[in-house]
DNA sequence: TCTGGGGTCCTAGGACCC
DNA sequence: TCTGGGGTCCTAGGACCC
């Protein structure tokens, strides 16, 4: 199995476009303004050399490297991309029939051969040319992680970046992974990496080493076997081209300054539902749940949420409800955030 | 230092039903 | 008088990922 990542995708997009940038530190977030409330979606290797990384506040970001050229989220051009990069992607053939390919978000995907498949040959021939048929049909650069399962193909692509190509398997496991910390697996964070740490459990092969049942009791029935298997590679999920269906669509906002007023609260509110609600039009599905989402000054978030007696997409209707679940909150702070969030019906015949 | 926006899935407690 | 056991739905929060 293999995992194809775009390499600095978002700004070797917007390099694409601006080639004047190639070569440049490049940070792309927010509304591109440094002195907004944002944070770094992607910075080129030239702006991480400066310290710069996804999910860092702009303004820190502008501080570590003050001569970056700071560039407003795009999503319309990234959509763009990323759907001549799935193309070059399906249009591959390996062993002699068409990829199956499982899209994970602009710039991932998961890639097998296809039923009734010949000879693979040798994987890592074929990543090279898949890098080069991408490089070709779109001039993006991206990294390819070959696995014998999905978690390992995953992970593979982290340790060939940039432009590069590595393989893990059950063969090089351990050695690769097994002294790295636990949030080096793809579902563990600092939270979850925090508790096992405080279980004696520091490294990939501790979690391996492992008893289950304490994990099963420590971290939940599901998520504890789930936490061993992650330890050992373990995954024996298959690469699905199914395409997706969302569950739910949402909108937020965070204020470039806190609401106080009650009444701007409810207008903004009622404008975020709109928005969804035209999401959700676009899937042909009506709502059956609201979520209502707010964040107060400084950074306290809560949350509320309703079943709705019958599944609705009137703009109307559902801007009610959202604001209804105000009425369930203290609004005697400020409001830094709010979201808007609108959880369908199935689809016919289920997901 | 100041912490976006789009999502998914899991957990746990309470209500309610049989 | 002391109160089982199982199941489902609802809700709020948490964790994670890109």
């Amino acid at each position: 199995m293999l995992h194809v990542d775009l390499d600095q995708f978002l700004a070797a997009v917007e390099v694409l476009r601006r080639p004047e940038l190639a070569g440049l530190p490049v940070v792309v977030g927010g509304r591109g303004d440094p002195t907004e409330r944002g944070v770094v979606s992607t910075a080129s290797y030239e702006a991480r050399a400066f310290g710069v990384g996804s999910g860092m506040p702009l303004r820190i970001a502008a501080r570590k490297c003050p001569d970056a050229v700071f560039l407003p989220v795009d999503r319309d051009a990234y959509d763009e991309a990323s759907a001549q990069v799935m193309a070059a992607l399906r249009g591959l053939e390996w062993g002699g029939v068409p990829v199956v390919l499982e899209v994970l978000g602009w710039d991932e995907a998961f890639l097998a051969a296809g039923e009734g498949h010949g000879d693979l040959g040798d994987p890592a021939a074929f990543a090279v040319h898949l890098r080069a048929a991408v490089l070709e049909a779109t001039d993006l650069h991206c990294s390819v992680g070959i696995g014998d399962t999905k978690l390992r193909a995953k992970i593979a692509t982290d340790l060939g970046k940039p432009r590069g190509v590595y393989v893990l398997t059950a063969e090089n496991w351990f050695e690769v992974m097994g002294d790295r910390p636990t949030t080096a697996l793809w579902g563990i964070g600092a939270k979850t990496g925090k508790k096992l740490a405080a279980l004696g459990i520091d490294t990939v092969a501790q979690l391996a080493a492992a008893d289950a049942r304490v994990l099963a009791a420590e971290l939940g029935p599901t998520m504890g076997p789930w936490y061993h298997r992650l330890g050992r590679g373990a995954d024996t999920s298959p690469v699905d081209a199914t395409p997706w269906v969302p569950r739910a669509h949402g909108r937020e906002e965070t204020f470039q300054q806190d609401l106080d007023d009650p009444a701007e609260v409810a207008a903004a509110v009622r404008r975020l539902t709109r928005r969804v609600v035209d999401d959700i039009d676009r899937e042909g599905r009506p709502a059956a749940r609201v979520g209502l989402k707010i964040r107060f000054a400084p950074f306290f978030t809560s949350s509320r949420s309703l079943t709705l007696p019958a599944a609705s997409n009137d703009p109307d209707l559902l801007a009610d409800a959202a604001v209804s679940l105000l009425e369930r909150l203290d609004l005697d702070r400020p409001v830094r955030l709010l979201g808007v969030r609108l959880e369908m019906v199935p689809p016919e015949g289920g997901y």
